[in-house]
DNA sequence: GATTTTTTATAGTGACCGCTACAAAAAAAT
DNA sequence: ATTTTTTTGTAGCGGTCACTATAAAAAATC
């Protein structure tokens, strides 16, 4: 998970991700059955664990505008990563991926998430909830694309200030 | 030029770019160098044409809202692109690959195109420009990978429209 | 302890990567 | 028209890719 996150599905190998586990390759197919099938129990973690910021945000309560805003805040505490882990594997994991079954799984995964989105927001506002999700990814791909170029929590912390507020005000009026 | 636009960088090959071009791999490495150097020209071409939304922008004219709020409108009747080639070369084409060449040359291409647009905020805003700048730029990274990912025209116009509203908001007032 | 089963390492499969040596063909110069 | 230079195609360089056949070691069963 941590190597798929820090440099991307096709850069890394099936020979280094065994190292990295302490196996050799025909064990890693044994265990995994293909590069694709790790990659996919590796995006089922992340999005099953602290990663999965949306569904932290969630959990803590409030209103949608109170959801949404913890939610940027935590991708601004959590894309700069750590060990070159910036961005969120799920958006960026397989971008770019020449594997048409990694894209596959990355897409479903996002479809998720975005799904999760824009079902709360539903709640509160049914009519332009789409229009708002959209917002929301696009607020968090960018976020993660600019994490994976660099920047760190401070910069991402004022970007998540303002589209937090964004937010609030389109959601309360058109 | 095209083809690492629709792709990025490490899934094109060269043996690919040569017929997309007509030539073999030798005339390839006679006329361009290696393959980020063909890679660099095409970077080059890309931010001298008309994908150089920024700059379509500023041409035009008007005060800094203005010009930030064409920027995105271009960038949502940009990004879907045509034969694969959606969101922008240089914010994505060198995304996740391992080659650190095609990466240092896109990041170059990057803090060109952001230091313009930070350049131009700051002759209205010079205490906020380096915030605005990396709001703009977020939004934009963001609008080029949700167009990777298949948003279409009349999504990313919604979003840019929603990102013209905060930037003017937060240009006007604190 | 002997036998069977599972797991692992060694080694290598064909395919593709960026890139290039070499020689044939085309162009230019004499 | 002959020679020289440039350009190009053929073929292949070493290397890495995801993946696997085979056989040795380890574990489990009898």
């Amino acid at each position: 998970m941590r190597l798929f996150h820090a440099r991307g599905y096709d850069a890394v190998g099936v020979a280094e991700l065994g190292a990295e586990l302490g196996i050799k390759p025909p064990s890693f197919y044994a265990a995994f059955g293909s590069k694709a099938g790790l990659f996919e129990r590796a995006l089922r973690r992340y999005a099953a664990g602290e990663a999965n910021i949306f569904a932290r945000a969630l959990a803590e309560g409030g209103d949608v505008a109170t959801v949404i805003g913890r939610t940027l805040a935590l991708a601004a505490a959590l894309y700069p990563g750590q060990n070159g882990t910036a961005g969120c594997l799920v958006l960026d994991g397989a971008r770019n991926s020449a594997d048409p079954e990694a894209q596959a799984l990355a897409d479903a995964a996002k479809r998720e998430g975005c799904a999760a989105v824009r079902d709360v927001i539903a709640t509160e506002a049914p009519d332009r909830a789409d229009a708002l999700a959209d917002l929301v990814v696009v607020a968090m791909m960018g976020m993660s694309a600019a994490a994976r170029d660099g920047a760190d929590r401070e910069r991402l912390e004022r970007v998540a200030a303002m589209m937090d507020r964004t937010f609030r005000r389109e959601l309360a009026g058109a």
